[in-house]
DNA sequence: GCAACGCGATGCAAAAATTGCACTGCTTGC
DNA sequence: GCAAGCAGTGCAATTTTTGCATCGCGTTGC
């Protein structure tokens, strides 16, 4: 794409903060670099970037004009994979970010039945904390999130909800396992793996401890499934998940079953008028034409999400 | 904007049909303009043209790649647009597409008062006939379109709406003159000046006087407003226009008074019951975000017309 | 307080690309 | 069947881009 070069040039530096680095990256010489910039800055008539002792920044301009270039790129690959399909072959690459929870089951299967249908069309995922996979979005990163939280940004466009009873799981042997729901009070003088606190998980159970004054042992807090998971084989305690990322049916209800997830462990919802549900968003950017593979693979999750958990699917 | 050049230089021969031709336009030489053509072409990994003996035309793929340039040049002059709103200048071209009608008095004067505030902001008016309008903002010829008739195409947004209804102009002296609102019926044995077939006035005429059979003599079609008036002063005659292209006030009520309109001639409003009020839609491309100059003009237009016409805009 | 470092900018020559010219092969219209 | 108009190509001239060496400047570290 030599027409896009001096654009994609840009939009390195921007990220690089710094020519030099830039140039390293791109496999040119600074000076070549330095040039490009200094031409482009010439023909927009406005200059892009600050120049500081430590390297350069973009100003509010070059915001605006960075922020063009990638949507541009954005584009091109929405065109590029819109005229492939014209030939029956879809092709691209559908950059998903995502929190933890659907980076387990939900993902991966997805993914590998479309790939079985559409080799040409590769993924990039990025597990994303707190706001980022909202920040994925905006700078073109991303073309699809899926964010286990509130939406705060403006330019997220939510395609569609799906609602999560938050499970608690522990040892099948475990005092609680014959529960068919846990209260929070339940909890009272359990060892407790709590997740980290930007996680939504955690927001929904701090909401829910703050009212009720429950007095609990949290001995581990961490963002890692799979470390809590084998945890629990050596320390008898409990976690929490959403069922998409254990597998279970039918979220709300809650049967416990996990299919193909640890047979030592079982899993059970929390009364939901202990803890709220939450809310998976399947987002993209709000006003962008996604790219034909980005938007079939969107329509693949919700079709998928929407076989799993009937009743909890909204759009 | 050395970048875009390559791209440019698609478009111009998508337009021309012909490489010889566009390189001609671009005063360049064909072959450099052709194996600019043979690159991109390579780059993408899709031929974009078919060859024909002739010249060449877009394929499918040609068409949506073409259309991605265009919406990235109209994207760019929105950047523009927007980078020098920064520094206080406002700056720009804004496009507009319009019918007769707005461009005897809404437009002169709106973009009069515009300029005078924003002398950096430059205009380009095409009076556009039949769907012309609507394919302009698809094209990006146009940022703004005008269009007093239905609205088919799905691509366009209307951001406002202005009811107007149909006046009958006569000269000051004829026996209809002492009317308050004119009937159908009352155009018996009177001779009209019709506007063509494709206008807006004339298909609104039409439907009503499809369903009342009234015996008339239309003894002229014109799409001239201007010979249309001159006319009436050597044979006495009716034509029919709509209050923005006369500058009469308050539309429906159509008290008749047309400020600064050739004072020997009057315009008396059809009677609703016979004749549906039509409407102006203000409309851009749906989806599209205007330049900072053309999305303020808008603004503009917009209350011009609700100042002037304060019940008949709707937005 | 001074030297060393890293940064962006610039002059100049080498390298790479774009361009123009001359020409080919093809189809259409007369 | 010949002239005209079209896209495509080999080759040399030209223009643009790149890399090297180097400058000036501000910060950092001793």
């Amino acid at each position: 794409m030599r027409f896009m070069t001096s654009l994609k040039f840009i939009d390195v530096v921007a990220r690089e903060g710094s020519i030099r680095k830039a140039a390293d990256k791109l496999a040119i010489t600074s000076t070549a670099l330095n040039r490009r910039i200094l031409q482009i800055e010439d023909e927009i008539g406005q200059q892009l970037f600050e120049r500081l002792p430590g390297g350069v920044r973009l100003n509010t301009a070059g915001e605006i004009f960075v922020q063009h270039i990638r949507s541009q790129f954005a584009d091109l690959a929405r065109v590029q994979s819109q005229i492939a399909d014209l030939s029956g072959i879809r092709r691209g690459h559908v950059q998903i970010a995502s929190g933890a929870d659907a980076l387990r089951r939900l993902l991966p299967e997805t993914i590998a039945t479309y790939r079985a249908a559409h080799p040409a069309v590769s993924f990039n995922l990025a597990r994303c904390y707190g706001e980022e996979a909202e920040t994925r979005l905006f700078s073109l990163d991303a073309d699809i999130a899926l964010i286990f939280a509130p939406i705060r940004a403006a330019h997220v466009h939510v395609a569609a909800t799906l609602r999560q009873q938050i499970q608690c799981v522990m040892p099948a042997d475990h005092r609680l396992a014959r529960r068919e729901q846990i209260k929070l009070r339940d909890l009272a003088g359990e060892r407790l793996v709590l997740p980290t606190a930007q996680s939504g998980v955690r927001q929904l159970l701090d909401t829910g401890l703050l009212r009720r004054q429950v007095d609990m042992d949290v001995i581990l807090e961490s963002d890692s499934f799979e470390f809590m998971q084998n945890f629990l084989h050596f320390e008898s305690s409990l976690f929490f998940q959403i069922p998409i990322a254990i597998g279970a049916g039918g979220g709300r209800q809650g049967a416990g079953q996990t299919d193909g997830f640890d047979p030592l462990l079982v899993a059970r919802p929390m009364d939901p008028a202990d803890v709220a549900p939450g809310t998976l968003h399947i987002c993209h950017l709000k006003g962008r034409v996604l790219p034909v593979a980005a938007a079939k693979f969107l329509d693949d999750i919700i079709t998928t999400l929407r076989d799993t958990y009937p009743d909890d699917v909204d759009q």
